[in-house]
DNA sequence: ACCGGCATTTGAACATGTTCAACTCTGAGG
DNA sequence: CCTCAGAGTTGAACATGTTCAAATGCCGGT
């Protein structure tokens, strides 16, 4: 699997756009496994070996999807993040906006979560590749996080963002299995456990629970550490 | 996809037998991906084709090895569990048995996982064709709590075993990524959850705590149902 | 001994992700 | 207008999971 390369010339951002669109629009119409790459080159106009010019293996087209849902959240959210301040609805809303965004994909959202849930391929959340995108969303969270009017103390605020994003994994793993109408099973849950952890950050500002919360926190930097 | 044959003969039995092994020691020796069904076949000594009379897919293969570790991992624990009383002690047990038992396979572990977080396959433990083995994990769950001399409610004993079973999943991916010598991380991270999970339950008695209690058991039914 | 049916075995054919060496196009420099 | 380096493009070839129709072996019944 040789470096996919970058396109330096307008034709060269004209082949790879068609290309990714091509992809995005046919997993949506067949599904990831049953779109061949034969089919995407054909529908882009481009031929077999361009798409892998572009792309260096089918993973990585799922990749750039990923990417680009996370621009489409990004702007879902942000009027929310800009008005609201209250701890729990920015977190709801923001995790509430990611299965909506998520929506049109999620028949074959199964397929790219396999992809990114496999330690051997390069594109899983905690490899190399995937890195940049990672702290792009980690980040996100800080920000929801620190745009709320909560006080956190300062050692949970530094687990916090990376904690929510595997909050959020988790609700993407479930919303893949959610057959309910209106996805409002996830939705559901997505109020419960915001609320859930909003009420956690708050109990651990209790001098009562200063124990339990640095032995909490020293469990979670244990795991984290050395991962990433 | 054709259903797989469960062998009718003598002869039937040792090819699908050597398929296996040969399966197994190969994805040892070169890992998943790096196997191919030729070279298991060339290895057992028979054709192509025969492999796919008597395991539908390579991931079927697969979920072979898993039911042939988890018999691994039950012989393993038959002494710790006739002996110890502890719920603690059985717990931290039986898991640490678990990676001790998958040690050997710790290299291909991660394909393995992939294949089985995967919602798209047939494999993946919420799915209909692993659920025999699923339900074999969580019953042996159920064991390790009754036998157990700590008092449980039965609001929450109807609902652990599959909790168990999930933190055992969870264990297991940390372990895929552990790089420590020996393991040593994830072998502590076994010891502190363990006791984290006993001392949950232990407080789940409180009179104190029966509105969480309550609440947190729902949350989970409402995650399970609908599931599996 | 022969036969018929069924389990088992076979390997060629197929589908599809990936690689690669050769070809074409483009635009800057002369 | 010519040259040419390098970006872009191409499709044949390859590797490997999977399918399938045909061949083979085995055994009970006659």
């Amino acid at each position: 699997m040789n470096a996919a390369v970058q396109p330096l010339t307008a034709r060269g951002e004209h082949s790879r756009a068609a290309i990714f669109d091509a992809a995005l629009a046919l997993f949506q119409e067949r599904g990831y496994e049953s779109t061949t790459m034969r089919a995407i080159a054909d529908r882009a106009g481009v031929s077999l070996g361009s798409s892998y010019h572009y792309f260096a293996s089918k993973e990585h087209l799922v990749l750039e999807f990923y990417s680009h849902t996370h621009q489409l959240h990004l702007a879902a959210i942000g009027p929310l993040l800009a008005r609201e301040r209250d701890l729990a609805a920015r977190v709801r809303g923001t995790v509430r906006a990611v299965v909506v965004t998520c929506e049109p994909f999620h028949d074959f959202a199964g397929a790219i979560f396999s992809t990114v849930a496999n330690p051997a391929s390069p594109l899983n959340p905690f490899g190399r590749e995937s890195k940049a995108l990672r702290d792009e969303v980690i980040g996100l969270y800080a920000e929801v996080v620190k745009g709320s009017d909560t006080r956190i103390a300062p050692d949970i605020m530094s687990e916090l963002p990376t904690l929510l994003w595997l909050y959020q994994m988790g609700i993407l793993y479930f919303w893949i299995w959610d057959r309910s109408p209106g996805r409002l099973r996830t939705l559901a849950l997505i109020d419960e456990t915001t609320e859930l952890i909003v009420r956690l950050v708050g109990l651990a500002n209790l001098p009562v629970l200063r124990g339990s919360r640095k032995s909490a926190l020293r469990l979670v930097r244990s795991i984290a550490e050395g991962q990433f």
